[in-house]
DNA sequence: GATTTCCATATTGTTGACAATCGTGAGAGG
DNA sequence: CCTCTCACGATTGTCAACAATATGGAAATC
């Protein structure tokens, strides 16, 4: 579950891993009520430490805290979630368009290649949303990595990226339309490679955009419930 | 300076007011490298508290923590600014598109009356740039609050603001071009009240990339300088 | 004279105990 | 039988002492 080595020098970036990792895989649920030395005890470390890592959850949005109630994991409602659609598909997009000006071509390169071993787990393992999300996930990592824009990689991954992954393990996001959103990642790699930064944000917007509105289109449907 | 009755109801809520603060009026200079039993005594406050406040603001990026070294608050350079603008251009797109969709007609109405009242201070106190600058916070402020996207409004209010509003101390961002903003924050109202949230997300963008323009174009005579 | 090593000091990270506050259940009154 | 009040328990917030680590200076060597 745990392994007892974190390569985090200080006890409190060990619990703030512990506690994020166990807010986006669920082992913790959403709108769960959690007491402080429930949590000590369950992840060995003392209330000091703790406390400074639920600080900076409840920064993040990951927790909300009410003063001498205790804290809750925060749970987002489906209108909430296709919100966070609606910002990623404008800070993307945004990435998109500056990774097309400031990737370097051996960057571009890597994400070429890993479209490539993404499309063989997806024949190689059909239904396995799981290596699909991954996959996904990383493919947008790098973009914003890409983007050389610290602050939004810094937003895109701190932020919205956890949020995002907290329900994709329970929803299986883009589960449905594994071959589509690799065809769209490829165009979006293509208009990186010909440096065409405008093109590229349209591409990501849709791509994002289409994401949300499949996933919309499921709640309507009653398939998907949170 | 600090008054003696913080409405906050733990101490860790006050730590962490006042060190924002005080980073975002440059009482802590950007790079400096602050202790904690200086900050103790300075705050009046015990290190608990203050640790769980450092956390926070680290993980919103006002302050970088190297372990066993201390914190230093974070300085941006001129390039980081103009990367946070950028950002600000498309989410507070999106805020504006969104509340243009959104908000009642009485908060536009009020937030027509509040450009009066701006105009008004303008032409008082030509020349303040402080006024100008807490009026042109608090209109984007009613904007990313309007668009009823409680993730994005934490976002922008949370995370980029202080960090733009840390330097618009320093540098009286839009002064020189009062009226011009003025203008511009009229146009984009106008486009609210017609509920045209394409036109309020174009405004919006081109008015924050004018006064990214401005400020580059500062930089680059050498008139500003961080 | 410059550089490197080592040690002392100060600062940070952590721990456990103490105090304040809220939620809950029982009991009394209507 | 329902409701309001009060007190108890449990949990959170706070504090001060202890341990671990990095920074700076002094001394010794090249």
């Amino acid at each position: 579950m745990n392994q007892p080595f974190t390569p985090s020098s200080t006890r409190a970036d060990e619990a703030f891993d512990c506690l994020q990792t166990a807010i986006v895989t669920g082992e913790l649920a959403p709108g769960e009520k959690i007491g402080e030395l429930e949590l000590c005890n369950r992840f060995e470390l003392t209330r000091g430490p703790l406390r400074e890592a639920l600080g900076r959850l409840e920064s993040r949005g990951l927790l909300v805290r009410r003063p001498h109630a205790g804290v809750k994991v925060v749970s987002v409602s489906a209108e909430e979630l296709m919100e966070l659609y609606r910002i990623r598909e404008v800070m993307e997009g945004l990435a998109a368009r500056q990774a097309a000006e400031r990737m370097t071509d051996q960057e571009i390169r890597d994400l070429q290649t890993t479209l490539d071993s993404h499309e063989k787990m997806i024949e190689e393992v059909k239904g396995q949303a799981y290596y699909q999300a991954e996959g996904d996930y990383d493919f947008h990592h790098r973009i914003a990595t890409g983007s050389r824009n610290t602050k939004l990689a810094q937003m895109l991954l701190g932020d919205l990226y956890y949020m995002v992954r907290m329900y994709r393990y329970r929803l299986s996001t883009s589960a449905g339309r594994p071959h589509m959103a690799l065809g769209e990642h490829r165009h979006i790699v293509e208009a990186l490679a010909r440096r065409d930064g405008e093109l590229a944000e349209f591409l990501m917007k849709r791509h994002i955009n289409a994401a949300r509105q499949n996933i919309e289109k499921k709640f309507k449907e009653g398939v998907l419930t949170i």
